[in-house]
DNA sequence: CGGAAAAGCGTGTCCGACGCACGCTAAAGT
DNA sequence: ACTTTAGCGTGCGTCGGACACGCTTTTCCG
């Protein structure tokens, strides 16, 4: 073998995927911000927060969920009153989901707890290792092998 | 902000994991190495080439299936002959999954054409980000946020 | 040593999620 | 003005996942 490394990061990125879906971790992420939120229903909940208020149908290729899927899974949002839906000023047929104060707040909070959790981990690191790190992943996602 | 480093990580791991689960990737990674390997069989072959020939039950937590549901998907590899299902001779009430050779190169060849997308993504790199990167990566993954 | 309890597996069955198809309203095009 | 297109919600068909049951084998204990 010339090069490990590729092989090195798939094993490692592999690993990463697989603890990072663990249904556990998602729950104490979220834990005491309601019922509604949960695996299903929060990629909806911060891909709104990244787009801004947005009709189900561009969230739905933002998430890569069908339109439809979309509107049952804001239903659920609406009534636990994390979005609501707002007529489109410029448009007449279309909604729009925004994200309320409350929404807003479940993904700061969850953002937090995932950032905290990180640092927490990251302690014992030496500070350059530290920020090579979050340098280095960030080109590795921006223009990585995930066609960027 | 104290320390933005937390809250850059987790943009880029919440990014990495959108782009990695896209429909289309797991697609490009097993093209053309039939029909039974999809996103739902894939873990269940990759798991089993990590544990070695284990039950049916222990593959599931492995996975984080229940154990039914890995019986059903291990038929449908079984049938492809990806996989076979050995009695074990220790214990006849236990039905060990094994890889079966072919089962071993689809496994063999997804990971290599993964490792070839990412060193390709990492030829432009300096040689010393590239090692770095693979080296604080698997330490984050080993004693990092998602209790290793 | 023998019977009861437990462990392991497969399958029948229910429940929930997803996406397609339909019908409706409104905008855009001719 | 009429047709075509875009946008939305909802009723259904389909599929995957987990629980519950029955069967076999092993283990435990009296």
């Amino acid at each position: 073998m010339t090069n490990p490394t590729g092989h090195e990061i798939a094993e490692a990125l592999g690993l990463l995927l697989r603890r990072s879906t663990r249904a556990g971790l998602h729950a104490q992420l979220t834990e005491g911000l309601g019922e509604a939120v949960d695996e299903l229903t929060y990629p909806v909940l911060s891909g709104l927060a990244r787009t801004g208020p947005c009709s189900a149908a561009d969230l739905g290729r933002e998430v890569g969920l069908d339109r439809t899927t979309v509107t049952r899974r804001a239903d659920r949002l609406e009534e636990a009153g994390l979005l609501r839906r707002e007529a489109d000023p410029g448009d007449r047929r279309a909604t729009l989901l925004v994200l309320t104060d409350a929404g807003q707040g479940v993904v700061r909070t969850t953002r937090e707890r995932l950032a905290a959790r990180i640092e927490d981990s990251l302690a014992s690191w030496p500070a350059a290792d530290a920020r090579a790190f979050a340098r280095l992943l960030r080109v590795f996602v921006d223009e990585g092998p995930f066609h960027a």
